[in-house]
DNA sequence: AAGTTCCGAGTTTTT
DNA sequence: CTCGGAACTT
């Protein structure tokens, strides 16, 4: 067969990957440097010419998007991507329990929290434990029991060093026993349960093993250990997985990626080949030099520089902005420029570190009546209607889901009040049971007349619902419990646009359901040869996991409720429009715009204020920032405020430290207050300050005496005239804010 | 059970 | 400042 079509188009570097030898490989491969196209000829390389079945590939990716948009080349490559398993590591982990429900010890319609889900249920928790929830902060447990799972850690691997730690450890039990009643997964008991199952049943992994020759991943370096865990024990002996990644745009270490994964990989596949791609396909010169010198301020790197064939191209111009307003503006001008020059609008990108910086621009853009498009709002399946919709459904597809239960019992109102439920979760606690089945309990004895008839009121509709659906095609089966359950109603009351919206999202919920074909989720993937299905697989794999698998057909709402929670859907706004993108520089990652603008580059705001305390937090802005400069294909902007007002309050901050680490000469100052290329820049990078505070006399930096305090340091300013206010920080006192015109400070 | 006010927190985000 | 949740009224 001739495949040098593979071959074509492609680098040195890249035609070295795609032909590896059968292996384990690594692929650092740079920013805009082709890596989607090296995993999709690699795959495409394995079956064609390596001769390997589709079937014994496993490729996995961290979103959906990357998902789709890798099946899609597959399938431009060779015609089709049947029976691969292509995913993310949440859709194959959870493929996977629906498979082995049993060895997983799950029940069969088991259902999947998302992180909203799970805080409620944690405030439940933690409700029925009787902790001060002042104290005991659901988000913040919420976080910790996740960094348990996504480090592999069960409450019995934990060790209570201290009362505080015992308590966390305690809750986390109860919140496992709490879903374990319920049915009910979250996110990183996806991956976590994924992992166990191989780990405790010798015959089911060797039966993916052998299944699973060739493991690719994508974004290698955004693992977290559990994901790691999971790849190593899948590909340990004999694998061969193939990894792509790239240390400098690590930008996931807050929650639980570990860059180290890249290199813990070379010391579990010695054998493994490293390969680098650098020559870069994006952007210019310039950019590349600017980013390169950037990122080299980093330590402990696996080292990688890009290089383009191309023009230098313009430098990156830098604008100091009076305040947000006025960086908002320069924005703002410089679209429409761009735009009368013949630009399209979606060509341009404002980037920034926070989503509280996007509403200035909201505002500018509005002003000046361009089209733009936020990303990362709400999405469609996270719409709290839409939630309540799919409440419904779930509640009808597995009574104890007690998240469910809680969301809709008295939604529409019905007439069940707090005290009611808090009889049915004393019940529930008590004996063990899931709110369902302490309802029906409950409306046997312990109840008033009236509580109990509206309580079973709710029962009997549910059971209706359930009997009614039953023979129904899904989008008819939707829209039925739409309109019989009361919320169209319940939103055609409510006054104003909003209940209306509702209604039309719940109508769109429909149509989301009709055009729920097979191919977009995985229970269609399992109309591909199944385990049982092949030949092959039979008679290798242990006959438990064949039977197993010929259970596998999950009914078409179970599938639409697990889609709607595992890919929660496109944002708003069509993205054909032409609109200029604003998004956070994290959800960056990974595309590409001719114009960019890094807007805030400020001390405190970016890098964070939150991320700068130590070393590896600030390493990891600087990744981002990196990120943030191999976005710009032509035209990079960089912007920062004087002045910003933030939450309600004026500061004052110095720009960024990482514009000091940018080469001079790749920066052209707009509005000149840096002095670039004068030794005064130099400060930039060590803190010094460069503009006037409300203190004569004082700055940033400066050494300065309270006569209660004793010596501290400057840390920012807010305010004017005589509300201006001071931060310092004072050796042995910690950091306080002080009047500026009470504080009677002195310059030491 | 619905409507009010008050308080506190406010990086980054996928799944 | 601005949102969301909790605690308070009505």
């Amino acid at each position: 067969m001739d495949v040098s079509h593979l071959l074509d188009g492609l680098n040195d570097d890249q035609r070295q990957a795609v032909g590896s030898p059968l292996g384990a490989a690594l692929i650092l491969a740079g920013a805009g440097s082709g890596k989607t196209r090296v995993l999709v000829h690699r795959i495409a390389w394995l079956v064609q010419v390596e001769g390997a079945s589709p079937n014994t590939i496993l490729a996995v990716t961290f979103t959906n998007k990357a998902a789709a948009e890798m099946r899609g080349r597959i399938e431009t490559l060779l015609g089709h991507s049947m029976s691969m398993w292509v995913g993310t590591f949440h859709g194959l982990a959870h493929r996977l329990l629906r498979l082995h429900w049993r060895e997983a010890g799950l029940s069969q319609n088991f259902q999947i929290l998302d992180s909203e889900d799970q805080a409620r249920l944690m405030r439940k928790v933690l409700k029925s434990l009787e902790l001060d929830e002042t104290r005991w902060v659901p988000r913040e447990i919420q976080w910790f029991i996740n960094a348990q799972k996504d480090e592999g850690l069960r409450p019995k691997h934990l060790k209570a060093d201290d009362p505080t730690r015992l308590q966390l450890i305690k809750i986390y039990q109860a919140y496992e026993d709490a879903c374990k009643r319920a049915g009910v997964v979250d996110f990183a008991e996806l991956l976590l349960r994924a992992y166990e199952i191989w780990r405790d049943n010798p015959g089911l992994l060797e039966h993916y093993r052998n299944r699973f020759a060739h493991v690719l991943v994508d974004e290698f370096q955004d693992t977290n250990t559990i994901q790691y865990k999971w790849l190593t024990l899948l590909s340990t002996p004999n694998g061969l997985p193939f990894v792509v990644g790239d240390d400098d745009q690590s930008i996931y270490r807050w929650r639980g990626a570990k860059v180290e994964n890249l290199q813990q990989f070379r010391r579990d596949f010695p054998k493994a080949i490293l390969y680098k791609l650098e020559q870069n396909y994006r952007s210019t010169g310039i950019i590349l030099q600017a980013a390169n010198a950037l990122i080299a301020h980093n330590e402990g790197r696996l080292g990688k520089t890009l290089w383009t064939s191309g023009a230098p191209g313009e430098r990156i111009k830098l604008y100091a902005a009076f305040n947000e307003r006025d960086e908002a503006d320069f924005v703002v001008n410089r679209i429409r420029d761009w735009v009368a020059h013949g630009g399209a609008r979606r060509e341009a990108a404002v980037l920034y570190r926070s989503n509280a910086q996007s509403r200035v621009f909201e505002e500018a853009f509005l002003n000046a009546r361009m089209p733009y498009r936020v990303y990362g709002g709400l999405r469609f399946f996270e719409r709290a209607e839409i939630k309540d919709a799919l409440a419904y459904l779930r509640i009808i597809s597995s009574r104890n889901d007690d998240t469910s239960f809680e969301r809709v019992v008295n939604f529409p109102t019905r007439g069940i009040g707090a005290k009611t439920l808090d009889m049915l979760r004393d019940y529930a606690r008590t004996h063990a049971a899931s709110l369902w089945s302490a309802a029906e309990a409950c409306i046997k004895s312990g109840l008033t007349q009236r509580a109990a008839q509206a309580l079973q009121s709710f029962l009997q509709l549910i059971e209706k619902l359930a009997a009614e659906i039953k023979d129904l095609e899904l989008y008819e089966a939707v829209d039925h419990v739409i309109q019989m359950c009361g919320l169209i109603e319940s939103f055609k009351k409510e006054k104003g646009e909003r209940g209306e919206a509702r209604v039309e999202n719940l109508l769109e919920l429909v149509s989301a359901a009709r055009g729920f074909t097979p191919e977009q989720n995985w229970a269609d993937n399992a109309g591909l040869p199944t385990d049982a299905n092949s030949p092959e697989d039979a008679t290798r794999a242990t006959d438990v996991v064949a039977n197993r698998a010929i259970s596998v057909p999950l009914a078409p709402l179970e599938s639409f409720l697990a889609h709607a929670v595992l890919e929660s859907g496109e944002g708003q706004a069509d993205p054909y429009a032409d609109c200029v993108q604003m998004m956070t520089l994290h959800s960056a990652k990974g595309l590409e715009f001719p114009v960019v603008f890094l807007a805030g580059m400020e001390e405190g705001l970016f890098p964070h204020q939150r991320s700068a305390a130590d070393l590896a937090g600030l390493e990891e802005e600087r990744r981002l920032c990196y990120v943030g400069t191999t976005r710009a294909m032509r035209q990079l902007y960089i912007t920062y405020a004087e002045q910003r007002r933030l939450y309600g309050v004026d500061n004052y901050a110095q720009p960024s430290r990482f514009i000091g680490e940018f080469p001079v000469d790749v920066l052209e100052e707009i509005r000149p207050r840096l002095q670039i290329s004068r030794p005064l820049f130099a400060k930039i990078s060590q803190g010094g300050s460069l503009r006037e505070t409300p203190a004569p006399g004082m700055k940033m930096g400066s050494r300065v005496r309270h006569a209660k305090f004793g010596d501290g340091v400057v840390l920012n300013f807010e305010g004017n005239g005589p509300q201006a206010r001071i931060q310092v920080n004072f050796e042995g006192q910690g950091t306080k804010w002080l009047m500026l015109s009470y504080a009677n400070l002195e310059v030491v």
